[in-house]
Order: structure tokens, then sequence, then C-alpha cells
DNA sequence: CCAGATATGTAGTGTTCACTACAAATGTGG
DNA sequence: CCACATTTGTAGTGAACACTACATATCTGG
């Protein structure tokens, strides 16, 4: 089979940028303008690799989420209930504010809500948000299993807890939260899980 | 002086329906087509009467914030830090799920990222979210004062956390979040402030 | 009843949007 | 070196956007 002129740009690479576009201005608010001078292309192949708009976020949550995947394993492999939501809130306070990357989180900044015609872009990242949120709440089941939690504990509201703290954490980094500001935000709330845990260390 | 021909339409109804639009559709992807009709006027009225796309966007922010500042008096008005903590977070989760209105927090669903030539639509909501969150920052320092919180306790981080929780609550709301889902999550927050507290209600 | 002032409805304005036709360029298989 | 497949850059496309010119309608003050 013959197989045509190759690409000339790495689509990864590619990829990123267009990710900090989307990040930066959301959906509605990033154009294909200023999406193809980020990547480095031209609108066609912009769609002859992605689609359209659409595709192209679907493309860059992807990456954001395959990437963040990586991390929240490390997160749910902490010992306890506590310490899983002290590391992932923690971590959230450090990379929200990370001056490597826009402020806030891409599964927030992307679209609360959007226009008509793209309405399923705010479900999009419902639902890329709603996996962090079961991969969290099998964790929390796990660790009432292990006695960890208490037994009149409820593993799905406490990541549902965890999940909208981390939500609200990105909200504020985007609207220029500093990193101690968060930080403070995730101690304060890592103390609702610790309300729920049976073994509590010993507070000074 | 000369009083011209009388406005045909009332105001506050007009905005109370461009409340709703920008509420559903944030402040990008509601278009003055669907405001005016909405509103029921045309736009020509409507750019007498609010300037442009952005002075009608504040005007219905100041009218929701005047209704939630109502609603944040009577919150700030229970007896201990905890209870303001509940009653302003149950009352979040019982108003972002109310049918009557969209779902979610005009305050959030405005627009957190935005495009070029709008960014101080966020910094507007940012800054009108701040508000509430000064109210309770002062609440809890009387509340420290009063001796209801811990001494070791930090009133603006207690209110930063509140925040961000309602924030993270809205969020949810707007992607489908049921009132029991929200409550559930009220329900854990207010554990952290119950942790920062001294006269803990004797738990069952 | 008239003059000045403001509101309204119709019908646009220019701009920007996501997206694409098309021809030239660049590769591979035979 | 040739036929074909795919990419690239140029230069647009129609549609939708926020916003407005203008003539008409409706009021008040005198």
């Amino acid at each position: 089979m013959r197989m045509g002129r190759p690409r000339e740009f790495d689509a990864e690479t590619a990829l990123d940028q267009a990710m900090e576009v989307f990040w930066r201005h959301g959906y509605e608010g990033a154009t294909i303008a200023q999406l193809t001078e980020a990547m480095g292309i031209n609108p066609p192949s912009l769609y002859a690799c992605f689609g359209n708009k659409e595709g192209l976020l679907k493309a860059a949550l992807d990456r954001y989420t395959k990437l963040r995947g990586a991390w929240m394993d490390e997160v749910v492999a902490a010992r306890t209930a506590r310490d899983v939501a002290e590391r992932m809130l923690m971590g959230i306070a450090d990379k929200q504010t990370d001056p490597a990357n826009p402020p806030g989180c891409l599964l927030v900044q992307g679209g609360i809500a959007c226009g008509t015609g793209s309405e399923n872009v705010p479900f999009e990242l419902a639902a890329r948000r709603a996996q962090n949120e079961d991969q969290l709440r099998d964790r929390f089941v796990r660790a009432k299993a292990e006695g960890d939690l208490k037994s009149t504990s409820d593993p799905a509201a406490l990541a549902r807890y965890v999940s909208a703290v981390a939500v609200g954490m990105g909200v504020m980094a985007s609207s220029g939260a500093d990193r101690e500001a968060l930080r403070q935000v995730a101690d304060v709330a890592v103390q609702a899980v610790e309300a729920q845990s049976t073994e509590v260390p010993a507070a000074s």
C-alpha cells in the first residue's frame, strides 16, 4: 500500500499545546486560530488529524487524564483513607498552582456551561471527573473493609466529598488563589476524612 | 424636562430571564438572540438599558447576589460556626438542585474560563464569590472570639474551605448530581468544621 | 396640540467563527 | 521514474456573532 506524505508535526507535542489553550480559555473561549498557532500547524492539518474542534478537545482530555491517571494511582496507594485524601488534595494544591501549567484543572476550566451545539462538552468533562471519583470510592470501600474507615462511614459519599473539594480548589486556583491558600483548604478538608477514620493519628 | 416614551418591559423581570440564560449556558455560551428572546425584547432595548452583553451580565449578577446576600445573612445568623457551615452547605444542596432554577450556581456557571475579550468575566464572578467568603470569614472570626472555634483554628482558612466545598457542589450539581448526593457531601464537609469546634454536640 | 425626548421594531453592519476546496508538495510501492 | 496516497499552505466558505442606524411610535412639559 502507498503511504502518502508523512505528517510533519508530532501529534502528542501538538496536543500538549492545544491542551494548554483549552485549559486557559475553555472549550468555547479557545479559537481554532489560537489552537493552530499554539500547535504550530494550519487548520487543515488539525482537521485531518483530529476531526473537528470537539475531537481535538477529546484527544487533549485523553492525554490529560492519562497523565492524571498515573498520578491518581500513586494517590490511592497511600496507606489509609486519610492519607489518600491528604496526598490527593495537597497534590492538587501544588499541581493547580504549578506555574508550568495554567492555573486550575482542565476538567473544570474546559467548560462547566456551554452554548447551544456544545452541550456535551460539560458532559464529557463530568464523565472524566467521575472516573477519578470512582477510583477514590473504590479505594475508600477497601479502606472500610480494612477497618481503616468507621463502619458507619459511606465510601461513596466520602469520595464525592473529596472530589467536590478538589473541584472547588480548581476554581479557586483559576481565580488566583495561591498555593498556601489551597494547602490550607486541603488541610481543613482532610479533617473531615479523619473524622471518619478509626486510627486517629495522635494529633499534637 | 421631557420624559420620552416609557419603557414597555420591566427591567427586573427581564433580568430574571437573562440570569437564567447566563446560568444555563454561561456568559460566552449565551447569545444575544437567546437573551432577547427570553427577555421578550429586541436588541436595541437591551443595549439601551444595559449597555452591552457584559453590562447585562453584571446587572444579572447584581440581582443574583442581592437575593443571595439576603440568604447569606440568615446563614451567618446560625448559633455556631458548625451550624453556619451546615446551614450554608445544606442550603446550597437544596438551592442548587431546585428545579425552579438551572442546576448549579450562577457564580460558577457564568464562566470559569473565557476567551480573548472576556477575560474579566471570570474575574467578576470570582469577586462576587469572594464577597461570600469574606462574610463567612468575618463570622468565623467572631466564632473564634466567642470561643466557639478552637484557639488554634484559622477563620480565613475555614471560610475558604467552606467556599471551596460550595463551589465544588455547584459544579457537581450542574453536571447532574442529585440533592441527596449533595447533602451527603455537605454532611461530610461539616465534620471538618466540627473538628475545629470546641462544643462538640454529643454525637450519637 | 405641539416640540422635545426616549423607546421600539426592522433590518441590517462588519467581524469573527469553525471549517474546507484546491493545488502543490512529499512520501511509498512497483 | 511513475502512479498513487496523504499532508501541507493558501485562501477562502457560509453562518453566527455582538452590536447599531434609522424610521416610527409613545410619552411629558408647556
